[in-house]
DNA sequence: ATAATGGTGACAAGTCTTGTCATAAACTCA
DNA sequence: TGAGTTTATGACAAGACTTGTCACCATTAT
């Protein structure tokens, strides 16, 4: 095999073995040590972060840093990818540390002068845009962690209603959305499944907890579980065409909607009694952009609530 | 120079210069042609995708698909490169194309093993969300371009109160915000600068717009040009901890308020008059989470409101 | 037709690569 | 301490691979 090919597979090979000693590679390469040797020092110094330590049990190791084989990517595909990375300046927590950062600026340094031409044309151009929070979650990446290798953690919490304390979880996933981060867990406190808002998070550790996780081979599975309503109320409403749009807005809503040809709709299906105080609120958000039909209970609370809100404007 | 680092160096070359002769390389490495020659089929058999014309203003060009040079990407880097790729499978529309999921596929496939299970375990625990939305956007490559080349477009816009017609724009810059996508542009029917849905645009053409482009040096000048209010008025209001809660999630509202130590907080801005009906309905929707001081039209308008709500609920 | 450009094969000159051997240094473990 | 393991480096000859040259072909624009 010719050199330079010999290069290449070489730097595939460490790169899929991180620690490996020359005689190992000598004997799969078909070529002696001495020539193993030179190619590892030339590798190095084509930028592979290579380490290597003498005696027993020594050898080489790729440092964290490692080099990818180069990828052919399309003009666009790199483009995209600096962007989908560029939007994660968004965020005030990751749990990936501040390693997207550097990526992007390799990537960016990179780049032939022309396509880096080309980003920067659109740099001010294209945004994706996540809303700013305050709130920093600090423990992701233990929660991810968490969640990857199935152990449970004991967390500080600080729910809205009962302020700060301890709680055995086992996170599931964890997930942003609208600049917040979230983490679904398994709480042994509730027996359940429950959604822990992560910047309420405070701290989080492994710290001897005797409980057992439990098994968790469906996550789907989980999450369904968590979300199955009790009691359940048929909900019944109209929908002006602004109503539509508004309702296009929310998550959990959008995809009970039946829309028309005008761009008016309506909505018929089933929610639990308990959430009922939330709909109270939510239409009378949407003003006269609804008519509800069903149920009577909640219209009724909704009366209730307009007139209190009237007097204390009154 | 030894020929595996000659490779190398000619790889970032024609990555450089799309399109050359090959005397003109071989003049610059200081090798024959007929060394170029072996040495370009090398790199197309690598995975470069040359492409060559014979005759007189011939040539050997790089296609659309280039290879970028091994790039040293940490762990952590690349990890982080994938997710952000992955999450732009939320939108159903790109200014990109498609080219986002080859990108993520062909970084998936090049990844050596131990990382592509790390991503595996992950991948089903770590999520960015983005609102999955009806609205189409079909037009977003065309604004693009024509923010990147300052050009004037002619779209049919479907507004909510006027209906589908045709207007003038000049595209400032685009973003996607909350699963829509939104577009700032100059406005030639209203001389001003405007924000638009994009999935609203229906269709966009360059086509034989007499109108001069105008001058947009400063990006930022244009946005602020559009937020100036005018004709202001005093806003004042109170809010619970709820309530500053609700309202940190309103990307507009956010930067103006001031949060307390126990999580209550309060608002004390110059807002349009022309907004108040917009206001109104806030408040409303904030029912008591909120004591509004000032100004006193705003809680008139409310009480109107209020009291025809009420009667439709009657 | 002519000139420009890429494409291929053959071959000798010579450069670069390789294996071997010797030696050193650092480290582990008994 | 000493034996064994492993990386590290230098020297050198054999030889494998690379290079330049040259001859010739094919295609295409002018």
């Amino acid at each position: 095999m010719p050199k330079s090919k010999r290069l290449m597979e070489l730097m595939m090979t460490v790169n899929r073995k991180r620690r490996f000693k020359v005689q190992e590679l000598a004997d799969e390469f078909g070529v002696s040590k001495r020539t193993i040797l030179r190619d590892l020092q030339e590798l190095s110094e084509l930028g592979v972060p290579l380490y290597s330590e003498v005696g027993p049990h020594g050898g080489y190791q790729v440092l964290r840093e490692r080099v990818l084989p180069p990828i052919a990517f399309t003009e666009g595909e790199a483009v995209s990818m600096f962007f989908a990375v560029h939007a994660l300046r968004h965020y005030s927590s990751l749990p990936f540390e501040t390693e997207s950062a550097s990526a992007l600026n390799k990537f960016y340094l990179h780049m032939p002068g022309d396509i880096r031409d080309r980003i920067d044309s659109m740099k001010d151009r294209v945004d994706f845009i996540t809303p700013a929070r305050r709130g920093d979650a600090p423990c992701l990446s233990v929660l991810l962690d968490a969640a990857i290798q199935g152990k449970v953690l004991v967390v500080q919490y600080e729910s809205k209603e009962e302020g700060s304390h301890n709680r055995m979880i086992q996170p599931v996933c964890i997930y942003a959305n609208n600049g917040l981060w979230y983490c679904t867990a398994y709480c042994f406190l509730r027996r359940g499944f429950r959604v822990f808002r992560c910047d309420r998070i405070r701290e989080a550790s492994y710290e001897a907890t005797e409980v057992e996780p439990i098994e968790l081979s469906d996550i789907r599975a989980s999450r369904q579980g968590a979300a199955t309503p009790r009691e359940p109320v048929r909900l019944r409403a109209e929908f002006t065409r602004a109503g539509i749009q508004r309702c296009e807005s929310e998550l959990w809503l959008a995809p009970m909607l039946v829309v028309r040809e005008d761009g008016s709709g309506w909505i018929d299906t089933e929610v639990a009694r308990s959430d009922l105080p939330f709909f109270t609120e939510f239409f009378i958000a949407l003003g006269k952009e609804t008519v509800l039909q069903e149920p009577a209970e909640l219209k009724n609370s909704i009366r209730q609530r307009l007139a209190e809100l009237l007097e204390r404007y009154e």
